[in-house]
DNA sequence: TAGCAGGAAAATC
DNA sequence: GATTTTCCTGCT
């Protein structure tokens, strides 16, 4: 198979697009980075304006490749439309060409539920123990990848082998998960055609009493949305996102709002209340690409720190 | 609705 | 090494 070179439109970054922590799983080997998207293993590199890519799939990669990296969205009037302040201007231009990614949504719903209250390669590592156990295999290169597992075969899979992938007391979670998707063969489509607020609703749903989607809280339910459903107002917040709020956007919540949430007993954990005011004043403050200036934010934050570590 | 438990690994002390 | 934190949510 020969080596893709595909023309790609400004500004694009693919190694913050990839790095930003909004998707799991990538690999990077030599100056290549590989991931299993769909049944296809695939190698990518950039190269100024280009994309080179190679993989494991038959035919020619070039419109999969533009719906996965949203090379569809204009970026550089995104960009000028969020630039609200110093503090966002200085991330976009900082980290200049990060795109939202088009995730899989079975895939992004599980990866979130992966995620609470751990760490990025905790995460990682359960996601890819999943894939081991549950996923196809596929060979490229002499190596082998994984699949990762369909809503089926987390949903027939015994809960000891999901609590081998050291899913801790997720497990239950991604198994109930699971079988809600297998039930619902149109989920998904039903929450793409379904406005933001409808569709954050959907998936924090409960049914008698109980969430229907288990392990998926308003921060996750956020992610979903805006990495795997097009909805790009989603304004998740995470801990990196309540500093950066509490910390920045203090005139937008006034004083007291501020303090009451710094001198919170559990440093962790946010109230629904809290949260819906948090997200809903971002939204209002960004507006219809809130997501992406999230996702400028969370990568400056998260880079700050990492580079005062060092 | 505020407070707490929950696995396990990474960060931090 | 021990303790705290970690891309939070469910339960009471």
């Amino acid at each position: 198979m020969l080596i893709q070179r595909i023309k790609i439109p400004s500004p694009f970054n693919l190694g913050h697009t990839v790095g930003c922590g909004q998707v799991f799983r990538w690999r990077r080997i030599n100056q290549w980075w590989y991931r299993v998207i769909g049944d296809s293993v695939v190698k990518i590199r950039q190269v100024g304006d280009y994309l080179e890519l190679n993989g494991s799939y038959g035919a020619d990669w070039t419109h999969e490749l533009w719906q996965y990296f949203r090379l569809d969205d204009m970026l550089e009037e995104i960009l000028v439309d969020i630039g609200r302040d110093k503090l966002i201007s200085d991330a976009v231009r900082k980290y200049d060409g990060l795109r939202l990614i088009r995730q899989d949504p079975w895939e992004c719903l599980l990866s979130y539920i992966c995620a609470t209250n751990s760490n990025i390669p905790k995460i990682e590592m359960t996601i890819e123990n999943l894939c081991k156990s549950l996923g196809r295999q596929v060979v490229f290169e002499g190596a082998v990848y994984y699949t990762f597992p369909t809503p089926e075969a987390i949903a027939d899979a015994d809960i000891s082998t999901i609590r081998a992938c050291k899913a801790g007391y997720r497990s239950e979670f991604i198994r109930e998960t699971a079988k809600v998707v297998s039930r619902d063969k149109f989920i998904f489509k039903t929450l793409y055609n379904l406005p933001y607020e409808e569709a954050r609703k959907e998936l924090l749903r409960k049914f008698s009493g109980h969430k229907v989607f288990k392990g998926i809280g308003p921060k996750a339910a956020d992610c979903i949305l805006l990495f795997s459903l097009d909805k790009l107002e989603a304004f998740p917040i995470d801990v990196w996102m309540l500093k950066t709020v509490l910390g920045n956007y203090e005139p937008l919540f006034g004083r007291d709002f501020i303090e009451r949430l710094e001198n919170r007993k559990s440093k962790t954990s946010l109230g629904l209340r809290d949260y819906s005011v948090i997200s809903r004043a971002m939204r209002e403050y960004f507006r219809r690409f809130a997501g992406y200036a999230q996702q400028y934010l969370y990568y400056s934050a998260r880079r700050a720190s990492i580079l005062a570590q060092t």
